[in-house]
RNA sequence: GCGAUCGUAGCUCAGUUGGUUAGAGCGCCGGUUUGUGGUACCGGAGGUCGGGGGUUCGAGACCCCUCGAUCGCCCCA
């Protein structure tokens, strides 16, 4: 460690490898999104410490011992965002977003929650978000997990499903916590130390917790749908029969749970399944997405009752499962331009111009010997080099060299855009085979394609990606 | 906030019961090769051993403090 330079803050990642994975995890969002038509929206990073604190009421480790906050210059209390929907709500009551109500919108970026890192646990970490506001239908709760399962399936993220439960309407929730208290205060003495205090605190917690003895009590503990009101019974039914018909697939998990009291009924999480390769490497307990329906969350921010529904999923985490899957595209170089003499950069400048309007990636290797710059170019698995020296500059060519074949030829700069296709070709070719995938007739494809299409340079980007 | 383990070259690590100028592999730069990828061989650069203090004739190693990392617990919006 260099000792004169400043050390990252503790909990914060600086993401190298791993960035490619993430981009597209945050790619892959943002097209699905627009399919379901969730509007865009940028929120803050930070907010008035209220905006986060009022609706979690009176939990006390929470509020003083994970928010990252801190007094600006005017002696305000300010805590950077550690979720999005507190600070959307705020933005829904004061600019007045009521008027596009039902209003659904969708945002990613990064959060910060004053904890102590540990796996998968940052200060500041990354989630895509979406949220329903003002819809009180159990469409939008459906529409809403369509959506998170369409994006994890996009994703390529395998062994993963949807864990359902209702949480109920107030009448039903504030029933059955009562008989949850009354069911382990008769067990108090066989509950473990940290869940006798929860039993005081925030007895559904005790439902998640992971001390042996208390798993068997939860086990035979009292559920939910016992103290269902019929409302909030229909409610959940519609939203089941909902999934059903959009062909999302789910999984009952009466023992899910959300400990603030503004959630109301559905709660969910995507969970890996036992022995998947999603669970291998994130361990089974862990959430790969979550979220609920949270009803009374805009009356702590003095608004007006206002249904909603809401899911967030860390990009890390799902990043770490997209590399798994081997899905995300590799960025592959297609020409290594090498001028062989500093006169020739300028026509490595020109040529390198031309190559990427035509949407090819290109790199130029100017530096140190020409041994190197092609060893370079090799490491960078350049499809092809294209070698300008000085005899190429007094001829006006240019010598292309198929990097894979190993031939080269010496062509006009104008004709190097026509090679780098067919060497294009010849790597999907390539690739596919290497995947089994099974090959088209490549001899068919010029004829039924338009003439023109290698005219534009866009549409011969998307054909191959 | 509590607990455990760990910090040696850019990276992965070795370094004996405390003992001379702290090593290896990979990577980087150069040479054998004046305009061509690989391999091999040869050479080079790169460390106040996380930081501070202490014990000792002598500390990378032992003790204390501190910073950081990893993994748990609490918490999880």
């Amino acid at each position: 460690m260099a000792k004169n330079t400043p050390q990252a803050i503790r909990g914060t990642q600086d993401i190298f490898e791993e960035a490619e994975a993430f981009s597209f995890v945050v790619d892959t969002f943002e097209r699905v999104r627009k399919l379901y038509r969730f509007r865009r929206i940028e929120m803050p990073v930070f907010e008035r410490t209220e905006v986060f604190s009022r609706p979690l009421g009176e939990t006390t480790d929470v509020v003083s011992k994970e928010m990252y906050s801190f007094e600006d210059r005017g002696g305000e209390s300010l805590t950077l965002r550690p979720e999005f929907t507190a600070g959307i709500a705020r933005a829904y009551l004061t600019n007045g977003w009521q008027q596009h109500a039902p209003l659904k919108v969708a945002t990613h970026g990064p959060l910060f929650r004053y904890e102590r890192p540990q796996k998968g646990r940052f200060r500041q970490f990354h989630q895509i978000n979406a949220e329903i506001l003002g819809a009180a239908d159990p469409q939008a709760d459906v529409e809403l997990l369509a959506m998170a399962d369409q994006v994890l399936r996009e994703l390529g993220i395998e062994g993963v499903t949807l864990n359902l439960n209702t949480l109920g309407d107030p009448e039903s929730r504030e029933a059955w916590r009562a008989a949850l208290v009354e069911y382990f205060e008769a067990h108090r003495g066989d509950l473990s130390e940290d869940s006798v205090t929860r039993l005081e605190q925030n007895p559904l917690r005790i439902l998640d917790s992971k001390d042996r003895g208390d798993m068997a009590l939860v086990k035979d503990a009292p559920t939910i749908d016992d103290y269902l009101t019929d409302e909030a019974s229909s409610f959940f039914d519609s939203v089941t029969s909902g999934l059903d018909a959009a062909g999302v697939s789910w999984r009952r998990a009466p023992r899910l749970v959300r400990g603030f009291d503004y959630y109301r009924h559905t709660a969910f999480e995507f969970i890996p399944d036992e022995g998947s390769t999603a669970a291998d490497a994130l361990g089974s307990q862990s959430t790969v997405l979550g979220g609920g329906r949270y009803d009374g969350l805009m009356e702590t921010l003095g608004g007006a009752h206002t249904p909603s529904v809401g899911w967030a999923a860390g990009i890390e985490r799902l990043a770490m499962l997209v590399t798994a899957s081997g899905k995300v595209s590799d960025n592959h170089l297609d020409a290594a331009i090498i001028p062989m003499t500093d006169a020739a950069l300028a026509a490595a400048l020109d040529l390198a111009r031309d190559l990427r309007g035509q949407w090819q990636t290109v790199e130029i290797f100017g530096t140190g010997k020409i041994k190197r710059r092609m060893a370079r170019a090799d490491e960078a698995g350049a499809l092809v080099a294209v070698l300008i020296g000085e005899d190429e500059l007094s001829s006006g060519e240019v010598t292309v060299k198929d990097l894979h074949e190993g031939e080269q030829v010496r062509t006009a700069p104008s004709d190097v855009g026509d090679i780098v296709a067919k060497a294009q070709n010849a790597y999907y070719m390539r690739s596919w085979r290497e995947q089994g995938i099974d090959i088209p007739d490549m001899d068919a494809w010029p004829d039924d394609l338009p003439d023109d299409f290698f005219a534009n340079p866009e549409d011969r980007h998307r054909d191959f990606e």
